[in-house]
DNA sequence: TCAAAAGTGTTATCCTTACACCCATGT
DNA sequence: ACATGGGTGTAAGGATAACACTTTTGA
């Protein structure tokens, strides 16, 4: 009763990142908007009709995209407001409320029409892909958040340079789900071109002097929390295998779990914590385009989702990189 | 562009589940819903004017009830439809969305207006405390359960007994992350009020007869969702520390630890992942009020948020219990 | 003096890590 | 033959689980 004159009916969105692997890399499924916003994440408004907000997810994804979705789960939901730019100075209500979810697809498939394509993840967090070691582009990257760091004082904690030390990780200590934390950061710190937008200066014409490609509005930032979200997921849950197909050798899934987590596992130990798990079972067939000695083919072990409390493939230890 | 014509702007609802533990009791804040709907979560819509989903919803909160929140985390968006009954036999729109968050207080405080009441989570769900081992609402609970199990065949996967077993634990194996899968599955047999309800019919006059206090609408899975993520969470990061009062002891903790779990922890363990994980440091004060011996007063280090990567209470072991 | 709760020490066991080594195939 | 990737065995280290025991207060 009190205050209804002031509530609001808004429109709500569904908001899906739908990711695949292929040949060893990660990549989102994005649209290409006709209004010059760029690149985005397929999203379209819950409407009557949809039977659940999943089913809406699953509809919209269908039609812009073609695609039918496996795996879906709730990310998070965000609120959009307007930006405050000079255009819009008054603007003191929401655009949307967008609901996120993460979706897994074994393939990309084929005949994804015109505005639909996949993209790689790491082309818009180059600084998330340590799996060579430490890249060039990462050590750029973190010399400007030092700069930005020894520019402030955050009073009443650690210095500003000591946190970003610990959320993006001096080699060794590189934690792989932080990544939204450390987009949240980059936002902060300016370095992003959203980051611009979003206060209403026109990022720089050098705009690939910046980190990382930009997405249209908050796209990146639900992208950063899918990739935080899976991450963390793998290592718990056996979500790795959604990405797989039918059948796949340990190698396979070993770069696939490579893919996602952006670090190099030490191979031996992976094997054997997925044997040991009874998450999968020979198919009694051998691949024999890899290279060297043949590999047998497994699949997944789709009872363990019944009998096993909570299996994921702990991803083990790394192999040590050379970089610092 | 496309069918906009059927897009519907519909109401956000902000719902908080606020919980604190007191005397080892975790309680839960209700509100009485004075249009006969029952016992409820404090909840209202997201209005112009809130500056973020989470401002809205403390402001809501703190009307509500008068309680200022500290941590708060969104724990999950649900769409609730109309109910299907007979009353509404075209419904296909949306009531609304509710986005629902977690919170967290060191302690109840006094003077909780009219409406706000603390409860006792147990009382909603009798079947997840099994501190004191297997209580008889437990074992007849779970009899009711196998009774609905040996009616139905489900094809192609195991059968629904052995889901029983393995969600609600056989003893020894009880799962306490489970609380939202447990609930689903009751409601899906129907043996709890808010089942009957959604399906149009009246629950039974004897409704105590039914395990656990019922909620209004979707409230009670929303609850059930806390407390899953809750008992998740304590296991990976310091949230237990947000119910606690700024100066405690190790078995406060524990106790603390033990009424969100449900289960009983083994003392000397749990102290010892407490203290080599730096989570506390001493006071150098004492707790007379004890009934033996002293305990030293300890304060949750702040700092660990910053230093340490993911850092939580491990519960570690259980103390045995007697029931098989 | 005894009950009750705090607090300490110690061992067996398991899981993880790290390393070394062998196997099967294509060129 | 040898390069390449698949696959196995094993010992060191660390964390957990389970146990027995001592200390300090109030009644």
């Amino acid at each position: 009763m009190p205050d209804s004159i002031l509530e609001s009916r808004l429109r709500v969105d569904l908001t899906a990142v739908v990711i695949t692997v292929l040949d060893g890399e990660p990549l989102v499924l994005t649209v290409q908007r006709d209004d010059g916003k760029g690149v985005g994440l397929p999203s379209g408004p819950l409407q009557r009709g949809h039977r659940s907000l999943q089913e809406g997810l699953r509809a919209w994804v269908e039609r812009q995209t073609n695609r039918r979705l496996g795996y879906v789960e709730q990310l998070y939901t965000f609120a959009d407001r307007r930006p405050e730019g000079p255009d819009h100075p008054e603007s003191d209500d929401y655009q949307a409320v967008s609901i996120a979810y993460l979706a897994l697809v074994p393939d990309p498939g084929e005949d994804v029409p015109l505005e639909g394509r996949w993209r790689h993840w790491y082309g818009f967090f180059p600084w998330e892909d340590l799996r060579q070691g430490v890249s060039p582009a990462r050590t750029l990257m973190l010399g400007r958040m030092h700069d930005w760091a020894a520019g402030r004082r955050r009073p009443a904690d650690r210095s500003c340079r000591e946190r970003v030390d610990l959320v993006f990780g001096t080699g060794e200590t590189f934690d792989e789900e932080r990544t939204l934390e450390r987009y949240e950061m980059l936002y902060e710190a300016g370095l992003v071109a959203e980051a611009m937008l979003d206060h209403g200066e026109t990022p720089p014409a050098d705009i690939l002097a910046l980190p990382g490609l930009p997405m249209m509005a908050d796209h990146r930032r639900i992208l950063a929390t899918a990739i935080s979200r899976l991450r963390a997921k793998i290592k718990y849950r056996p979500v790795l295998f959604e990405l797989m197909p039918p059948a796949f050798t340990l190698s396979d899934l070993q770069r696939t779990a490579e893919a996602l987590s952006g670090v190099a596992l030490h191979k031996q130990n992976f094997r054997r914590l997925v044997a040991q798990q009874g998450l999968v079972e020979e198919t009694g067939e051998l691949a024999t385009d890899t290279g060297g000695r043949p590999a047998r083919l497994v699949r997944f072990r789709r009872e363990v989702l019944l009998e096993r409390p909570a299996p994921g493939v702990r991803l083990g230890a790394r192999t040590r990189t050379a970089g610092a």
